[in-house]
RNA sequence: GGACCAUUGGUGUAGCGGUUAACAUGUCUCCCUGUCACGGAGAAGAUCACGGGUUCGAUUCCCGUAUGGUCCGCCA
């Protein structure tokens, strides 16, 4: 098919060429006897003008059709377009396919809702705005390929059919046609993989990774999504924190033109969880946690009595719009985090107001004012109880109020390393202890110590990079002394049998002289939403799922027929 | 597993215990020589998600179900 160029490589010097354009008709304007069409193609929108007299067949929108013409300057220009100071005056219009009225308008500005907007998937891709996510989506890829390909990266494909490990994320499972009763498991991430790459000497390893994983759904979370994943050998934590900050600095610099400021600040996990109630603290805003335990310990009301934690955040300027319901959906707020309320309290008239008030002795209230330095008009939440459940409580509602009171300036970017995590967590609930990260994170040299008496008071070699409050990516120092892989399953409860059947392969491979060894796994879709200002991940992803892991266009998951479930030696339980 | 919110022409919304169910946009027909969110005239298009209940009467109130969204749990 003939064609010239695409729309918007034309512009003010190709004026009075002749042209061929190919495209989607976005919009007729019809006058009578002189008709407007916008042509849409990837690249953007030109305006064709059809005289009388010029043959033209019958056009609607999103008709595919060819134009001949030739590049003409416009008397008043069209700021809104790229190409709004030219036009086409068109000679020949060729209609190559005609096409159904669309079910949503095929526009930036459509109105359709995202279940509609799934559902027709294939149009709404033809809107500018997502192919624009598409192209930083490609962007960031491409300069990943040459940053880490100069680095001395290669890109090694990992299996998708692998074995099924224990601990993280549930599993997708694909049952094996030739082994009745066996299963493959789709990969959480090429974890095992990578590690044993550097075992075989590649020393640096990276690739655009698919991961699995069969967990609910949110908007930054897929079942399916991919990754950055990288490898090394031989590195320390700073060298490789140094290397994985050169990839971002340069993924911001071709994506967005952002000059990002090196090095990245190193917050330990501690302090993001004490100050900013979160493991990914958005620390574009203030909007601090402050400790309130010591001022508040003893003090007469019962829900303060004996608790691990009191902390507060304090809201500018929010106690007079503060109300009855506002302070009730606190409350719900509260109860979803496992805590049986929250206090409100008024910084009103120079005095703390609120019916907390009464529990508290006038040193308290002095004592708390000057804590928390109030000014007039303050709004003080605070929370006593669990310190994980205070802090996670406090840190939701530091963020939901930053964006309420658009605390957020737009276009801005903070990025920072959280470091030290610990190496264990204990579950709230039951108390049992399970790895931060994975088993095979290498616990920090100064903690070795504790491994035996306090496991819980190790910190590890783990770090996540935090982009404007998403975990856009995290890793660890492996593990490669035998001996501290064998004594982490250990303190995890693992037996000699789990280990050999679940991770044998892996185990043995480290007796062959493993290198010490690190990596990181970046997620490209959140990336690609920090990079183009969207903050639901199915805009960044071609054919997404919703949030019950459904794909709308497609319908998938489905059932299968009863003879493909004979071939599998699979009967399924009513 | 749990909480909250939503569901009304193709699309997106408004509405209300009794309506001819409103508006925008899209669609169709006609008119229009400079539009670019073109304009003008007209037309078609809705089982008000589904099931039950309350009521003289339910799109409206209540309960349940389904679907969708946001969050908690979960996501090494």
């Amino acid at each position: 098919m003939k064609r010239t160029c695409w729309n918007t490589e034309l512009s003010i010097k190709n004026v009075g060429q002749e042209v061929s354009l190919i495209g989607w008709v976005s919009k007729r304007r019809d006058l009578g006897s002189i008709v407007f069409i916008d042509l849409r193609d990837r690249s953007g929108i030109i305006q064709i003008m059809v005289k009388d007299g010029i043959k033209m067949p019958d056009i609607r929108n999103e008709y595919v059709i060819r134009v001949e013409g030739k590049v003409s300057k416009k008397d008043i220009p069209n700021k809104n377009l790229k190409t709004g100071d030219i036009e086409i005056i068109a000679s020949k219009i060729e209609l190559i396919n005609t096409a159904n009225t669309t079910p949503i308008i095929i526009d930036d500005k459509t109105d359709a809702l995202e279940d509609t907007r799934l559902k027709y998937r294939y149009l709404d891709l033809r809107r500018p705005m997502m192919q624009h996510y598409l192209d930083v989506r490609h962007l960031i890829k491409m300069t990943t390929h040459e940053y880490l390909s100069k680095e001395k990266f290669i890109e090694v494909e990992t299996p998708i059919l692998t074995l099924s490990t224990p601990e993280g994320a549930r599993e997708y499972f694909v049952p094996s046609r030739l082994h009745h009763g066996s299963f493959y498991a789709l990969p959480q991430s090429p974890q095992i993989f990578k590690q044993l790459l550097m075992i075989g000497g590649l020393e640096r390893y990276y690739q655009i990774a698919r991961c699995f994983r069969d967990e609910d759904l949110r908007a930054d979370r897929q079942p399916d999504f991919t990754q950055i994943d990288i490898e090394t050998s031989f590195l320390d934590q700073d060298e490789f924190l140094t290397l994985a900050e050169g990839l971002i600095e340069k993924i911001f610099k071709t994506v967005i033109n952002y000059d990002v400021k090196l090095p990245l600040r190193r917050l330990p996990y501690k302090e993001a969880i004490e100050v900013y109630g979160s493991d990914k603290p958005d620390t574009r805003f203030d909007l601090k946690l402050h400790d309130c335990l010591k001022v508040l310990k003893n003090c007469a009301f019962d829900g303060f009595k004996d608790v691990e934690d009191i902390r507060a955040i304090v809201v500018p300027n929010a106690a007079s719009e503060t109300s009855r319901k506002v302070i009730d959906e606190l409350g719900m707020e509260a109860k979803k985090f496992g805590l049986k309320g929250i206090v409100v309290l008024k910084f009103e008239g120079g005095a703390l107001q609120g019916s907390f008030v009464k529990f508290l002795s006038s040193e308290e209230q002095s004592g708390l004012i000057t804590l928390l330095n109030l000014k007039e008009n303050d709004l003080v939440l605070l929370s006593g109880g669990q310190k994980a459940r205070v802090c996670a409580l406090l840190g939701a509602l530091r963020t939901s109020y930053a964006r309420k009171l658009n605390l957020i300036k737009p276009n801005t970017y903070d990025l920072l390393w959280v470091v030290d995590f610990p190496l264990f967590e204990k579950e709230l609930d039951t108390g049992k202890i399970t790895s931060s990260h994975h088993p095979f994170t290498r616990p920090r040299d100064e903690d070795l110590k504790y491994l035996d008496s306090d496991p819980t008071k190790v910190l590890s070699y783990a770090y996540d990079i935090v982009i404007n409050g998403y975990e856009a990516g995290g890793g660890t120092l492996r593990i490669y002394d035998q001996k501290i892989q064998r004594k982490m399953f250990e303190i995890l409860g693992f037996s000699d049998d789990d280990i050999k059947r679940k991770f044998g392969f892996f185990i043995d491979a480290f007796q062959y002289g493993t290198p010490p060894h690190a990596g990181m796994a970046f997620g490209l879709d959140r990336l690609t939403m920090i990079l183009s200002g969207t903050d639901n991940i199915r805009d960044v992803i071609a054919f997404p799922k919703n949030l019950a892991g459904v794909c709308p266009m497609s319908g998938a998951p489905s059932t299968i027929e009863q003879n493909q479930l004979d071939d599998l030696g699979i009967a399924l339980v009513k």
